[in-house]
DNA sequence: CGCTAATGTATCATAATGATATATTAGCGC
DNA sequence: GCGCTAATATATCATTATGATACATTAGCG
């Protein structure tokens, strides 16, 4: 494992840079704010997390073992490691990466399997009605916040796409269904003439 | 290598159900048609072909070996790949990931480097605008065709999520870019009294 | 007191990516 | 017809990522 190329080291990094972390509220920290449009498992960031001491970028506070009794390892941000995810930061992103399974279904059920690729898209559609609705809780929350700051700012900005992402995932949806059904109708009328 | 729980085969089934294939012209049709919402790798691509013969669920075709003198060999769907194929379509998707470096510089150079992420937004908008209007010239293509059969309907749909999906990133980043000009004059109003 | 959920660290088999190696052919300019 | 580049074609491998599992403690609930 060298960690030369891969991102996790850089979201490690950038959660660091607001606050001390364990391995556990980082996995967490990227399940409530970044699941929408990324994610990191245990098996990338325990392993990660040693790499980052060993190249000086973070450091294992003082707390090592017990609090409450239970082992936790702390994490904190070196200088170096500022410096290396401002480094990052500065950088062209890289062409972000979908698996939308469901396009996968649509594109290769169309031919055979209308009826489930629309039990499929139904499905879909309430799954992004339901994020929709989550992010827009979110944002409201946050406008209800008096802090008008900059960590503020990137939690809108993130939450902001995930809600313009959602909207138009469910949009898509409804234009699909509209277009199998049209689909439908002509099979039938083809066959009746 | 098992393979028991990936997607590749199954795209591997579903483009080899349209037409026989290759290795190399099932990556070139990721790429011309799926790119936007799915990616294989030929070390994925090769082996898994193989796997598949192996569990009789794709054959190679007599022409194995010399096309043009050049090796080639073709891959054939078996009616056993077929029923794997309308099982997996039948089920529902997983839900899907998505790795959007850009929302990570987003989320973590909104306290440091705005100036940066701006120029980030700037590019990402390019990069939206170029595949949004990609899209809708396939879109238009498609409509001029004759054949109004079930395996344009697929591409139809998924051409169609693409423009869905690239409308709404570039107006999150329009909307991104505005907000974070709010941003820069409260800062700048802020020094200023 | 026992149950489940949450907190916490860790590893491993499987899966996926990206780079590279190898070889032939097609087309282009000169 | 010679060299160049791009496209076609197969293949492997080191690195990176996922998902499942193991283990242990604590918090809260009935």
């Amino acid at each position: 494992m060298k960690k030369d190329t891969g991102k996790t080291r850089y979201i490690l990094l950038g959660l660091m840079s607001k606050r001390p972390q364990t391995g556990y509220s980082i996995k967490k920290s990227i399940e409530n704010e970044f699941r929408h449009f990324w994610q990191e498992s245990f098996g990338q960031i325990y392993p990660t997390l040693k790499l980052l001491v060993e190249q000086g970028l973070a450091e294992t506070t003082e707390t090592e073992i017990v609090q409450n009794g239970r082992q936790t390892i702390t994490y904190t941000i070196t200088e170096k490691g500022r410096a290396k995810l401002k480094r990052w930061l500065s950088e062209a992103p890289d062409v972000e990466k979908l698996r939308y399974e469901i396009l996968l279904k649509v594109s290769f059920g169309t031919a055979t399997d209308l009826d489930t690729i629309d039990q499929h898209l139904d499905a879909f559609i309430g799954r992004n009605e339901k994020a929709l609705a989550e992010m827009e809780g979110f944002l409201a929350f946050l406008n209800g916040l008096e802090d008008q700051g900059c960590e503020r700012l990137g939690s809108e900005l993130t939450a902001l796409c995930g809600k313009y992402l959602y909207t138009a995932m469910k949009d898509w949806a409804v234009a699909a269904k509209k277009k199998i059904l049209d689909q439908k109708e002509l099979e039938h009328e083809t066959k009746n003439t």
